[in-house]
DNA sequence: GCGTAGATCGTCT
DNA sequence: GACGATCTACGCT
């Protein structure tokens, strides 16, 4: 009933997708099981302009390459010696764009993605696709996905519900505190207090904002290269 | 609840 | 040879 996104909805701005993301769903299929969640938390990288970006500065090696490619594929690598990350690719293939998928809510497979993670007891809220590390490790994406398309085969992403904009937490990104001033572009988004989310979302008014750790509390300035503009 | 240390290795300088 | 777009366990409050 429901079919991937067109690829057009791909080839915007890391920003944009990355806030269109929300919400929709992630199919993955591995030995035959059907593995369903739904994506939660997602990061924009915004390629050349983004010290964060490991397309930085038009940085090109065979590890990044599946950057270079036109939006709507999979950018998979490696971390801290043990970690994979999961990215969707935009923009057109110069931008070097995408956007990190940093938390999901299980909807199908919980017993697979369990066996996956490693867990014996019982999952709690965010343990099993709560961090974009977990996240990989139940939906056994590895090194092998790297450059697959979203709109086929074994890793599809389909629509969901459109979160509205009162519902989403948007603030900086996540341990790139090396990054200088694009450490503090907001170009990080959540569903505002879903409990599969990796880290606390900000109180829902500026009002009520308490002292607290989480979107919307780092002080850094908040400023980030608009669309098609760049930036030394 | 919070902060910190250690794991562990592919990648690039 | 240094360093991560992370996670977990552990110690302390």
């Amino acid at each position: 009933v429901s079919r991937p996104p067109p690829l057009r909805f791909y080839r915007r701005p890391a920003e944009v997708v990355a806030r269109a993301l929300l919400g929709c769903r992630l199919v993955r299929v591995v030995d035959g099981r059907r593995l369903e969640v739904r994506i939660v938390e997602t990061e924009a990288y915004l390629g050349q302009p983004d010290r964060a970006s490991h397309a930085w500065a038009g940085r090109r090696t065979p590890r990044n390459e599946s950057l270079y490619r036109p939006g709507g594929c999979a950018y998979v690598y490696f971390v801290y010696g043990m970690h994979h990350c999961l990215n969707v690719v935009t923009g057109d293939e110069t931008v070097g764009s995408a956007v990190l998928i940093r938390a999901a809510e299980p909807l199908a497979g919980l017993e697979d993605m369990a066996s996956h993670r490693g867990l014996t007891r019982p999952p709690r809220p965010g343990e099993l696709a709560g961090g974009p590390g977990r996240l990989c490790q139940a939906l056994a994406i590895d090194r092998r996905l790297d450059g697959v398309s979203f709109s086929t085969g074994a890793l599809r992403i389909l629509p969901g519900a459109r979160i509205p904009a009162h519902r989403i937490a948007i603030g900086p990104r996540i341990g790139i505190d090396y990054a200088g001033e694009a450490a503090g572009w907001p170009l990080r988004f959540a569903i505002r207090g879903h409990p599969d989310v990796s880290r606390p979302a900000p109180p829902a008014t500026p009002a009520a904002r308490r002292p607290r750790r989480g979107v919307g509390t780092d002080p850094r300035p908040a400023v980030c290269p608009r669309p098609g503009t760049r930036r030394p």
